[in-house]
DNA sequence: TAAAATATTCGTTTATAGACGAAAAATAAA
DNA sequence: TTTATTTTTCGTCTATAAACGAATATTTTA
């Protein structure tokens, strides 16, 4: 999850939570420096149309217009200001050493579904979990995570959701990661290998054993990380 | 920042960011377990309403109505099911070892109006720091935190915002949280001391050389913690 | 201090949200 | 398989959001 979009959810979330939405509006404008004017132009409204909204004539807004201010935001900063703000929050997000992409789907996205966008051939018996549904996803590098982690560091593997897919990337044999799925408490719905070297019959197994689908992909990790994430933007 | 309100501010940022914003919502109301119907006798309203909402029928639901399906959500979990699902995301939240309470207020609270609200006296002079505002707080627990912090976890008392209030507890002379301000590079809008032994000079010192205002205040910490998490509400 | 820039207020129009309820369809349970 | 429950669809009405623009007020800049 990058800067971006972690910023983007936690101004949406605390402007739609607040108790008054139009200054906690004016605050993020003001935390980038942007005057109403120029939110204004950026969005091509009037003025006055920011001014109603943080001084609260509009009770409700719609989350498309929320939306799209935080948007406006964002890109305004990234732009025009060199991403100035933006910098500023990204030491603020905890890189996980082995985490390379992590994200929430905004919805749920059956397994089979998945599978197939990320050409994805599963190793397990045509049985094996694919009833479930996906709703998010933890890119992992295997050298660094599965080789060093605690259980601290493996539940972070889960993000907000255990029904995700985590994808092993550096893997040889592929014993490791289902020996760490196997043994914690929690299970992922899909564990998908990138590009391994080959995969021992033992992962396969212990697969089975926990009712979870073991799939391999061979795309450039580039583009799987992009298929990965269009998965919730269709 | 407890888990109800940080799982709240998730699932408002997702649904208001989403592509799919009704989809988001049938994912969360799903992973509640809750059927539309509940949710909607819950909020007293017809379950065609809740179709429609997740069909995508409305494409830009109010925020109020975003804020009161997610707090019918949590309450139904939290006084139907025994606070089932919040339980499980609980332990997905990291308890900071010397952090007592954070919160972002959403809204700027001026200084002089917070230092008020705590009943707080100032011991730096007149014109330090009071014409600025407060974006947050983080309740410290100083025995825990300085004398045993590195520089990675003293960045997490800043949450979201360098704009804040650090109000340490357990202080006896109040040299060392006020030394730790001066070397990071990064500085407070406010220091608070709760309910010092005494308060070095030289602490006041440092404040007034960084044009930190320090404060101190009595009040039970129960009664401090409601206090400023009040103030975000009002 | 004057001028420029920014922000506010509020009347108004159009589009859409918020909500209901009836009928039909889909799903779950017995 | 039947029955019960849940969900969906959609027409409809009322309230409010979304947006404009004019006039005014406030703040910033030179």
């Amino acid at each position: 999850m990058n800067i971006k979009n972690a910023l983007s959810e936690k101004i949406a979330g605390e402007i739609t939570l607040s108790p008054k939405p139009g200054q906690t509006i004016r605050k993020w404008r003001n935390v980038f420096d942007i005057s109403q004017t120029e939110l204004a132009n950026h969005l091509m409204l009037s003025p006055s149309v920011i001014s109603d909204y943080e001084s609260g004539r509009r009770k409700s807004p719609g989350i498309q217009t929320i939306k799209k201010v935080i948007g406006a935001l964002i890109e305004i900063d990234e732009k025009k200001r060199g991403g100035k703000i933006l910098r500023q929050y990204s030491s603020m997000i905890e890189t996980r050493e082995g985490i390379l992409e992590i994200m929430e789907y905004p919805f749920s996205i059956p397994v089979g579904t998945f599978i197939k966008k990320i050409s994805g051939n599963v190793l397990t018996s045509k049985d094996i979990g694919l009833k479930k549904s996906v709703k998010g996803f933890t890119v992992v590098d295997s050298i660094k995570t599965i080789e060093t982690i605690n259980s601290v560091d493996y539940a972070k593997l889960y993000g907000w959701s255990t029904e995700r897919a985590l994808v092993f990337t550096g893997i040889r044999y592929g014993r490791s990661p289902m020996i760490a799925v196997r043994v914690h408490p929690v299970k992922p719905t899909v564990v998908v290998y990138h590009k391994p070297g080959s995969v021992d019959s033992l992962a396969i197994k212990l697969a089975e054993r926990e009712n979870i689908p073991l799939v391999v992909t061979n795309i450039p990790l580039d583009e799987l990380k992009k298929k990965l994430i269009l998965l919730g933007a269709q």
